[in-house]
DNA sequence: ATTAGGATTGACACCGGTGACATTTTCGAA
DNA sequence: TTCGAAAATGTCACCGGTGTCAATCCTAAT
């Protein structure tokens, strides 16, 4: 190091009225403070913000003692303006239960936690023709660092199209591979499924019927697939007319469990493809008089709040779904890292046998 | 306007790489490529952007006509940097119910669509010691517009002292007049308890119990002195082993449901101070072998949606928890309009009767 | 026609960082 | 001891706006 005069300067003076002795926490320390004080230049000092690895060890200590004792943090803003990218997460999402939206963000916030980042909310609605264009544009004036895209947006591949040519890292969570690559968590919602069917069967269930979700949702498709392999493995089957759409909302749950109760043979046993239609099942089937578990099973798929919350407490199929918006976002900064990314965290649900099974009576 | 050689050297040519003609949506215009255009310094075009009454109108005319042609939309991260005040709205919230923070930051997102912020999720834990140290430095490194805090962040008086030392705006919602002076969104939580325990009187029920919140809640006395009063005006009152804590969880209302029931004279109705404990009654209620509502009328507080799921459906008071975050939202941007600040907005709670109140059968 | 004072507009530095590239160190090899 | 490439650090312009204050333009009044 090259010193002559060495006055000692080294006080923060950069902001006039800053007279007294320490400026610690008073108006906030900038780069400039800290390449004053630790004597280097403060492109030295943004090299050690950004863990640069061409800084030598012993510039690299003092000039961290220094932001320590300055309490420095950067300014998010000029770094965004400077790299023409922000530290915001944006989480697009166009999803119906609060209660899976809140448990994603909280996953995000988990892993967001300490980083510089943010997380920043973009509802959407994909029926509108221009919510696109609408994302594109939040993207073009935020310049967000990344997007995490749960279901349904992630399956919506014009959508994908366009992010790959915007400048946007993006994960996807979704229950199938997608044609458009990308990173994703993946949700094997065919096993949950399956576990659903298994689990009836081994009661002794042998007319089972199928409440499912719209068929524009691939996790309809996937649920239901498990379901009949399930089935097909104990050796039963699954009746067309013993699957009825109930488009993943209650008042369907109700409207399809009472087409089911009206059949010539209602079931014994009933999966809905998610829990709010099997609550829907509840009212309808206690509206027919039956008694659950006694005279009907009822399966539900996801472990919302409600299902432990009604009498007999719903036997669910769960997804983790608060460490899958952590692993999205964790996946999504690795590429900050610079580290090696993994393409994939697979994440499998699991069955939660509550009081809403039981062995058929009648056996 | 004063110009000698005047060269059409109109085109945007900052961007090197921008050869073709129109840069209408490539690489994005900015102020310099609107100021060029419009033969007028950038200062002019932010008084535009900005509003400024200051600007002759033909000039604003031409401008905005420049701004509207080349899309420009002017860089929120330049546009913080410059002024030391980012565009993100907080979201400060400890809540445990996804329900409502749904509801919350939908609202809030109503009121932001199509302005500049953005909304960003901070949530905090009231009970850790460093809770309002991490709300300040939140704020000191991202700067944000203003910051919403709904219960019961907005009853943490240390915090509301703290946000005012800080250069931060904010709004409270919460269901009393609070010590420290700020804007808030004020709910009548009181006359919901009101309406609560006139309806169970207007049936003619005479024995009524309560389950109640936590007492650290301000909502849990408000509701709860609402409800008395209402008694009171029936000439009824409630006795002191007629109110039983219930934490506002689900459990919690299991427990005070049974401690209710296993009274030498256990009562009639149930006003339970919120849906979740509600909920918990019922399971309580229907294990001891009571009928709802032939046995036992059950009232909750909040109409979030199980209280439609459930069976009978739960009678409910509701709170129009979208609006007042829109309103929350709107209340904080008006500031930065400069327009006269309303300090206030009110909202009245709404009793919904449903499936789970009747009269008393023995009666 | 001239002029004062408000209405408009512009010049320029600066907000707090980063990128590209130049310069200086450092250190083993010759 | 000297030299050259790699390692470390510095220079300087620029990201895209805004604040401050000076300069210019108008208009009605003199």
């Amino acid at each position: 190091m090259k010193h002559e005069a060495d006055p000692d300067d080294a006080e923060p003076t950069s902001s006039p009225q800053a007279a007294g002795g320490e400026a610690v926490l008073r108006g906030k320390a900038t780069i400039n403070d800290v390449a004053r004080l630790a004597k280097v230049s403060k492109k030295t000092v943004s090299r050690v913000i950004n863990e640069s690895p061409f800084v030598k060890q012993k510039t690299r200590d003092a000039i961290k003692a220094v932001i320590a004792e300055l309490g420095f943090t950067p300014d998010p803003q000029a770094r965004a303006l400077a790299r023409r990218k922000s530290f915001l997460v944006g989480l697009v999402y166009d999803n119906p239960s609060p209660q899976y939206v809140v448990n994603i963000q909280r996953g995000i916030l988990d892993a967001l936690e300490g980083t510089d980042f943010q997380l920043v909310l973009h509802p959407c609605d994909r029926s509108k023709p221009d919510h696109v264009a609408r994302i594109q544009s939040f993207i073009q004036q935020h310049k967000p660092f990344g997007l995490i895209l749960p279901p349904s947006v992630s399956e919506d591949e014009p959508l994908a199209l366009a992010l790959n040519e915007a400048d946007v890292d993006y994960v996807r969570i979704a229950s199938v591979e997608l044609d458009t690559p990308s990173r994703m968590i993946r949700t094997l919602d065919g096993d949950g499924g399956a576990a659903a069917g298994r689990h009836l069967a081994d009661l002794g269930h042998r007319n089972i019927a199928h409440i499912h979700g719209p068929l524009s949702f691939r996790s309809t498709h996937e649920r239901r697939a498990g379901f009949e392999r399930a089935l097909a493995e104990a050796g039963l089957g699954l009746r067309p007319e013993m699957a009825v759409e109930g488009g993943y909302t209650f008042e369907g749950g109700v409207a399809a469990a009472e087409h089911l109760l009206a059949q010539p043979h209602p079931p014994q046993a009933i999966f809905a493809g998610n829990d709010e239609m099997a609550t829907g099942a509840y009212v309808a089937v206690r509206r027919a008089g039956f008694r659950i578990p006694e005279d009907i099973s009822i399966v539900g798929f996801d472990d919302t709040p409600i299902a432990g919350r009604l009498w007999p407490a719903l036997t669910t199929v769960r997804l983790p779904i608060r460490e899958m918006g952590s692993a999205a976002a964790t996946l999504l900064l690795q590429t900050a890292d610079g580290m090696t990314t993994k393409k994939f965290i697979t994440f499998s649900p699991e069955i939660i046998v509550r009081g809403s099974t039981a062995a058929p009576e009648g056996q």
